[in-house]
RNA sequence: CGGGAUGUAGCCUAGUGGCUAAGGCGUCUGCUUUGGGAGCAGAAGAUCGCUGGUUCAAGUCCAGUCAUCCCGACCA
């Protein structure tokens, strides 16, 4: 037998490439650090955008769309913002065979084009919230790229909010740091940490940047999506005022939040084994596939029977049918596990007589009988024990590499001389503690987690020193 | 941008300076098969990344160059 993909434990990196390119999600195109998705990949981004467009819209929120090309001028309008982004900007010069007047910047993300317009749009406090989002691709040149995890091109929704109150604001915030963790764990089935990133790993221009953040089967942390609350600082750059109801001008309070097909990257990370992706079942674009076993003398008769077994499944269920004479059972089953569908049901024969179906899952390989006519509450029900054992699976493994260290001996070794994982370890809050973690370790700060202060032991990590936060340190991509 | 490695058919790989560059996978044709990546027979497919050099002779040695991968640096 052919193996295909390169096993998690000889080379992860290379493993997850495998994945990426045998199941044919995505290929590198012939622009460095460009990716281009292909339609299997593509399908889950599309799977995710409808999910997410629907939660983004139950709160209460509209899609527009802007302009890919930005004045330079406005990048330069917010201080931190445009030293955050200039070593990775893309400058078109010249146009329509000219020198333009003006740089034009492709988008690294589209804070100073929407802003530029919140100045036209906002007036009044009637004006307010103004809670738009939208769906595009951005542009920012990264040094190093890897197949959806970092390219230089991605796709993404960036939600970007305009507030009366500061309070607003925060609220906004949050309740999109929500929105990402529920599609994170009840779709993707991943479990991520949810909290503040400190001040270094924070968004350029933002006040605060919360984030979601996963554990990848090597351990590390993979950041899949943020949240920011923006404060006044696009207002004023912008000079975006709004007259309250007593008549005063004010600044207005803003957010901005982003996810992007780096969740896809994400999703591979989170599930998928040596024999290819294992997608969890709300999520995947095919739930069920039907392989019919025949020989030549009983073909018609197992077809029909396969075909039975599909339609009775066509109502409820994302299924597909494989009657392919041209590969061999086994040569499907393991093109369908490197593709992830949660689950298969063979019908053979030997089925069709005793008028039952093999359901074979995804996860765990495991063979289960069902006659023809429970099959589909028997799919039912495994579908959902698929998406809740996936999340359950990951989650014991985040919790069995996760550790408390207050000494930083124990610290440095963890992370140097194992293979690491979080470690959740008291913090001073100071940037100088951080920077020698980050050269010593290699690991970062990836989140402040809400509601653990009370957790905090002894002084912080690496000084010493009274400690402020419990935060979680991990190497990360 | 620094360190390391690799470029031989669509993919993977072999190839001691010496004759017509070898094999596996895949592809195509035919037959036979189908409950875990089938078998047999046949066929097509390579200016050995590119440029130059050394040599009677270069896939093989040298220099340059380009590309890719890995490890760093960088990464709201």
């Amino acid at each position: 037998m052919a193996e295909r993909i390169t096993p998690r434990s000889e080379n992860y990196s290379e493993w997850y490439i495998n994945i990426v390119t045998e199941a044919k999600l995505a290929d590198y195109s012939p622009v460095k650090g460009c990716m281009v998705i292909r339609p299997r990949g593509y399908a889950l981004w599309e799977r995710m955008q409808a999910v997410l467009d629907g939660m983004f819209k139950e709160t209460g929120h509209q899609n527009a769309y802007f302009p890919l090309l930005i004045p330079e001028s406005f990048i330069r309008k917010e201080a931190e913002h445009v030293e955050g982004f200039s070593p990775e900007l893309a400058v078109v010069t010249r146009a329509g065979g000219e020198e333009l007047e003006e740089a034009l910047i492709v988008r690294p993300t589209s804070e100073t084009i929407i802003w530029s317009m919140y100045k036209k749009w906002i007036q009044s406090y009637r004006d307010l919230p103004l809670l738009i989002n939208q769906w595009a691709n951005v542009l920012r040149w990264e040094k190093r790229t890897r197949l959806f995890l970092r390219t230089s091109e991605f796709l993404w929704q960036e939600g970007h909010t305009a507030h009366a109150t500061q309070e607003e604001a925060r609220e906004e915030t949050l309740r999109m740091l929500e929105v990402y963790r529920r599609f994170a764990e009840d779709w993707l089935a991943m479990p991520v940490l949810t909290g503040v990133k400190s001040q270094s790993e924070k968004f350029a221009g933002a006040v605060n940047t919360y984030a979601i953040e996963a554990m990848m089967q090597d351990k590390k942390a993979l950041q899949a999506g943020t949240s920011h609350d923006l404060g006044q600082n696009f207002a004023k750059a912008f000079d975006v005022t709004f007259q309250d109801r007593e008549g005063r001008q004010s600044l207005v309070w803003a957010t901005s939040w982003g996810a992007s097909t780096r969740l896809i990257g994400a999703l591979i990370m989170s599930h998928s084994d040596d024999r290819g992706l294992v997608l969890p079942p709300k999520i995947a674009q095919t739930q069920i596939v039907v392989i019919p076993i025949f020989k030549n003398q009983n073909k018609a008769e197992v077809l029909a029977y396969a075909e039975k077994i599909r339609d009775s499944l066509k109502g409820g269920f994302r299924v597909e049918y494989d009657p392919d004479d041209n590969n061999s059972p086994g040569w499907k089953f393991a093109e369908w596990e490197l593709l992830g569908v949660p689950i298969r049901i063979e019908a053979g024969p030997r089925d069709r007589e005793a008028g039952k179906a093999v359901l074979v899952r995804r996860d765990t390989g495991e063979k289960i009988p069902a006659a023809f006519g429970d099959i589909p509450a028997k799919v039912g029900s495994l579908l959902e024990d698929i998406q809740k054992s996936l999340y359950a699976k990951a989650l014991e493994f985040r919790k069995a590499n996760t550790v408390c260290i207050s000494s930083y001996d124990e610290f440095l070794s963890f992370f140097n001389d194992t293979d690491g994982g979080f470690a959740e370890s008291p913090w001073c809050g100071s940037g100088e503690c951080e920077a020698k973690i980050k050269e010593a370790a290699k690991a970062t700060i990836r989140v402040l987690p809400f509601g653990n202060e009370q957790r905090v032991r002894g002084g912080c990590v690496a000084c010493g020193k009274e400690a402020a936060h419990l935060a979680v340190f991990a190497k990360s991509y």
